[in-house]
DNA sequence: TGCCTAAATGTAAGCGCTTACATGATTGCC
DNA sequence: GGCAATCATGTAAGCGCTTACATTTAGGCA
């Protein structure tokens, strides 16, 4: 019949050990600055009550709180993952706490999550792209958190990214699809109002057709949220079109993975009857059958320089170096040259 | 050349609307205790000062936090996405956050990580799986942090738990394979020493093998960690094995869609030269190719109920009551009969 | 031994909030 | 119009820590 007896706390520690409760914190956190003996004793004290600091007294006593906030939009599947990790492993070698939050693509929820991680202490926020209220950047500067855009880059920004240019990137790939003679194209796309990256990625591929001389109005777009289901509604709702596509662009390989499985649904052989290309390569990306053409994003080396600018800010005021990191083209089996006209089957 | 002024605090809101702090914290936390006239007042200076409420302040002085922890073993598949999700989407629902944390498959990491999120005011945690040093529960005892264990369930441990039969679900699964005439059996693992829910799994294999008159000892087992990478590489060193292994089971959908790349890479078709199951379904079985044959684990209801029985207890104190939820074959293409006799048959 | 310096420890003032309790303002009713 | 009950607001005491500053102790050296 024992009493619940309170959370252990600094002070039953210092009590239970005989010493000040300056010493116990300074023996937890700068054990040098304390005899052996006392650090013993203390600890002791530490292990036998099970004591564990209180983060939030800790955090307002000394005003810091070594934490780095990041927001993504989804963690339903691994687009941010690989990128999330480096980030988490280069913060902890620096002695920082990541804290995540997704946003399931909804910038009401995003706000929220930017609030409540500020709200916990997060010294500096990680984000994903630039599309977001300037409310919301004001209420960043007032609280005087700095913010780190990365997945993207644009130089039109003033925001600091690490990122790459989505844009750029997918008009290469688009320029390459269509150079292998495919004139009917489509995409696949997150809704591009909400998104600066899925837009970036849009224009990337009308670029890429007025270049080649093809008529930007002419690509077939729909727009849907990331998921796998989404791309294979999205692709049975393209093959029902009159005009024949014969390349599938996709915002990410989450549709594309979709997409794929739609055309089996369908009958159709990809690439031979239709190519489909996705974005990011993440490792279903290899595994998909056929294996995926996509845009290789520097996923870990995003991660792993964002989190060097941030704790370079934070640990001695070095300003954030904006800079550019390179995508690549991935071409696999999923992307194959244009059906030739009038049936199907001729080998290019 | 404005100086940096100080993130503004609840002090700054009082001052600037003319009422007391006391006032200004009510109109946050319980609006209709205030007049309207001074809750337009408190409101107006909390949107011109930028002001967001210290969560650690709070949290201290309430002595409440509102926040549920959870650790899983990683983010970086989807495994435990769609659970978490719906944990998440519940305990929002009654007014608490959640705070996740990833610990790597690795138990060291996980206890640091239960540490960081006790501290950081989880007033309950859900853990997967039941292996764990008592100390760390011990530790939980003692800071008062009741504990849900999910993913497993077991009726002979006394932590409360509620998830599936990790054991029995993969004994049907095994039942069902032996009796399409399996009998060289291989499975490609986690590390059982290190993880309740795989070993549980293999001694479903094991219990269904003995079933079925097949001697136990002869399941060919690799154990690695969970990635797709890995499970191309076991499945490549299975099948250099000098017994022809008929049905590979894999200890989740991630090394299952490895071996199933692997298998293409090798010029086997699959399920005519090897068949090949998983455990999880999550989305990429349907998509991989064949489409994969896996135990389905009803991820959405066990992550709300965990958080129904979780809120229920730190809000009347409910016990929670631990129970089991059914998880259920989904037999699909990567299965099929054992091939017969081309030169490797013998029927036991 | 005595005095000075440096190292170890203690004292106590907050950090930004919430909330029990005290006080002041309204309201209703006889 | 006066009094009690009700409602709105203010006062101030912490919550569990860190840290500047004060004090004590130990050490070094002539």
């Amino acid at each position: 019949m024992k009493a619940t007896k309170p959370t252990p706390t600094l002070y039953d520690v210092a009590t239970q050990s005989g010493v000040s409760t300056a010493t116990v914190s300074r023996c937890l956190n700068f054990p040098d600055q304390v005899t052996e003996r006392t650090r013993t004793k203390v600890m002791a004290a530490v292990n036998a009550l099970g004591y564990s600091p209180n983060f939030g007294a800790r955090a307002m006593a000394a005003r810091r709180t070594n934490t780095i906030g990041a927001i993504i939009p989804t963690m339903e599947n691994a687009i941010f993952a690989r990128g999330l990790q480096a980030f988490q492993e280069e913060l902890r070698r620096h002695g920082y706490t990541m804290l995540v939050a997704s946003s399931s693509y909804d910038s009401v929820v995003e706000e929220e999550q930017i609030r409540a991680l500020v709200a916990r202490g997060a010294e500096a926020l990680l984000l994903i792209g630039h599309d977001r209220r300037p409310e919301i950047y004001d209420f960043l500067e007032t609280q005087q958190v700095p913010v780190l855009i990365t997945w993207a880059f644009d130089r039109a920004q003033t925001r600091p990214s690490i990122g790459f240019d989505n844009r750029a990137a997918m008009r290469e790939m688009a320029s390459h699809v269509i150079g292998l003679g495919h004139h009917q194209l489509a995409l696949i796309s997150a809704e591009v109002s909400q998104n600066d990256r899925a837009r970036e990625r849009l224009e990337g591929i009308k670029a890429a057709m007025h270049e080649n001389g093809l008529n930007p109005d002419d690509l077939t777009i729909i727009e849907t949220q990331y998921s796998i289901d989404n791309g294979v509604a999205a692709f049975h709702n393209l093959m029902k079109a009159p005009t024949k596509i014969t390349a599938v662009f996709c915002g990410n390989d989450v549709l594309a993975v979709g997409a794929l499985r739609a055309a089996r649904e369908l009958g159709l052989d990809v690439p031979h009857d239709v190519s489909i290309v996705g974005f990011d390569d993440i490792e279903i990306a290899q595994v998909a059958y056929p294996p995926l053409t996509t845009v290789h994003v520097p996923h870990r080396d995003m991660g792993k320089q964002a989190a060097m600018a941030l704790v370079g800010l934070l640990h001695d005021g070095s300003p954030i170096q904006a800079h550019e990191l390179a995508s690549e083209l991935r071409i696999r089996a999923s992307l194959g040259p244009a059906p030739t006209k009038t049936s199907d089957d001729k080998t290019g």
